[in-house]
RNA sequence: GGCCCGUUCGUCUAGGGGUUAGGACGCCAGGUUUUCAUCCUGGAAACAGGGGUUCGAUUCCCCUACGGGCUACCA
């Protein structure tokens, strides 16, 4: 068996999303399994619709999420260029040889004329189709004699070249994700494979690009079912063996109905996009699951097990771990809706599983940006608030009070938790600890209870108390840890000062 | 409209001619915990509908419905 190949191939119309970074996900699983490799190539036939900026887009996502390509117009190989545009001459030649042999042909007919066809058919409720049945009466190399058709070339008219579909075939797709596909070619259409403009279109240059580039298995999205037929005629037509096809079913929005755009990520308050981007033209800015806190590790997680999962009941795969466990054949074939609840869960997951020391970074990192200065141990501090947030940002907004004493106390708690005896107790217990051996969460609980034992106290009350002082709410980690985390001086600053807030609030 | 693809709990899915249709997220209840979270236990929750084939279909076939894609000198 020859070598496994295969290529991611985008558009640079704008930002890949998160769909698009799934099938790269899974171009790249699946050679890495078989030790092959990736090829990343920029389909950018159409230059009306090229936008700045969207190709080093593909390259910073694929790399944030942890994988890369083999080869390809960001790092070269012995393929390139890798970049359609550069390969004009390449296509001319092979469009060419279709027209020499007769595979193809010169088609003369004006956009306007098309679009008068298509509106005569469509009065008399009909779909123009410029096929087997209609090419004999369209301009063409097919219908206008030779000298005629040179006399158009000599005077530079304006011409496509068709791919001449031949009716009554039937052409086979064998697909390894859907099984055996089959098309009669009498429902397909002479296809542009050249535009007037100089430029191939996506079929020819598709078609080329694979065979020359060596691909073995192109690995794509749904929407390029209903021209893989055409794919395979043409392979057939140029007398080279077709990869092997994967028709990967699309990406729905998680609300409602229709497959997910670029616009869902706004109004579904979850990311399309893996990072911001900036639209060039307008300005907007569209958030990316890096900015929101997303670890990559968790994304690619979230991402493969969208339309795969490995028939086990693990869930949690590494990329490692998933270049091992995938298996093309595995892969669904119905659309999968994306489930920002499981992401999140996905990402928790991942916060929870990494070292505090690395999340110390994280934390250290968004503090900044938020303008905080502290001198906390942040590694004690993640410790502490792992298991309580989604996202390494969350900690910050609810666990302020390891870096400020609290401004505010939350409504319902003191309302039902700070009794007329708290700030008593709050005095008492700075008293004990104050005295106490060592300011560690163990020693503090430990002379916390003995203070409670002698007083014949409520572990409740006394507790709910001590944190609605220290914390100002009802939940958290360990109070005892959070006393040391902070420090004697400012825990015991805060049970002197804030008592006497709360107790105003009851009033 | 035509062609093609699809349809198992709300969501991601496992399974597959005879199963108590399994797991995960979310949800609910209980337990652990000073609280919150984590963790543990339990619960509600699905084979789109109709015809076949078959002793038996959720599983195979057909039809319908629904969803999706394509139907450009876009990819």
């Amino acid at each position: 068996m020859s070598k496994v190949r295969v290529r991611y191939a985008p558009s640079p119309t704008g930002p890949q999303h998160v769909g698009g970074i799934r099938t790269a996900l899974y171009n790249y699983l699946f050679a890495k399994k078989l030790g092959g490799d990736v090829i990343l190539r920029i389909e950018d036939t159409d230059q009306t619709r090229f936008v700045e900026g969207a190709e080093d887009y593909i390259v910073e996502s694929v790399k944030w999420c942890g994988f890369d390509f083999d080869e390809g117009v960001h790092k070269g190989g012995p393929y390139g260029p890798y970049k359609q545009s550069e390969r004009k001459d390449i296509y001319i030649k092979y469009a060419q040889q279709l027209i020499d042999e007769g595979k193809a042909y010169y088609a003369f007919d004006t956009p306007d004329e098309l679009n008068t066809k298509r509106a005569e058919a469509e009065a008399e409720k009909r779909t123009f189709k410029y096929d087997f049945s209609t090419r004999g009466s369209m301009r063409n190399s097919l219908v206008l004699s030779k000298e005629e058709t040179q006399k158009l070339l000599d005077e530079s008219a304006p011409y496509t070249v068709r791919f001449k579909m031949e009716p009554n075939q039937n052409i086979v797709v064998d697909d390894m994700v859907r099984g055996m596909v089959s098309f009669n070619s009498s429902e397909l259409d002479d296809k542009i494979i050249f535009k007037s403009d100089g430029m191939p279109t996506y079929h020819l240059a598709n078609i080329v690009d694979d065979h020359l580039m060596e691909i073995s298995h192109v690995i794509r999205g749904e929407e390029w079912l209903p021209s893989a037929p055409l794919h395979v005629a043409l392979y057939q037509a140029f007398g080279w063996d077709s990869p092997k096809f994967a028709h990967l079913s699309l990406l729905l929005k998680p609300t409602g109905k229709g497959k997910l755009s670029k616009r869902d990520g706004d109004a579904g308050g979850f990311p399309v996009f893996p990072l911001e981007w900036k639209d060039p033209k307008s300005g907007e800015v569209s958030t990316g699951y890096r900015e929101e806190g997303y670890f990559s590790e968790a994304f690619i997680n979230i991402l493969a097990f969208l339309g795969w999962n490995p028939g086990t009941e693990q869930e949690i795969f590494s990329l490692e771990e998933l270049v091992q466990a995938f298996d093309i054949s595995k892969v669904g074939k119905a659309g999968a809706k994306f489930d920002p609840d499981k992401a999140k869960w996905f990402n928790q997951q991942y916060l929870m599983a990494k070292a505090d020391e690395e999340l110390a970074d994280y934390l250290a990192a968004d503090l900044a940006k938020r303008g905080v200065s502290t001198a906390v141990d942040l590694s004690s501090v993640v410790a502490q608030m792992k298991e309580r947030v989604v996202f390494v940002k969350d900690i910050y907004p609810s666990a302020k009070y390891f870096f400020e004493s609290p401004s505010d106390f939350d409504a319902k708690t003191v309302k039902k938790k700070w009794k007329e005896q708290s700030a008593q107790i709050v005095a008492d217990l700075v008293e004990v600890f104050e005295k106490s051996s060592e300011f560690k969460a163990e020693v503090l609980e430990a002379d916390f209870k003995n203070y409670l034992e002698a007083k014949e106290l409520g572990f409740g009350i006394a507790m709910i108390a001590l944190r609605l002082a220290i914390t100002g709410v009802g939940g958290g980690p360990s109070l005892f840890d959070i006393a040391e985390i902070i420090g004697k001086s400012e825990t015991l600053k805060r049970l002197k000062e804030n008592p006497s807030k709360i107790d105003a609030l009851k009033e």
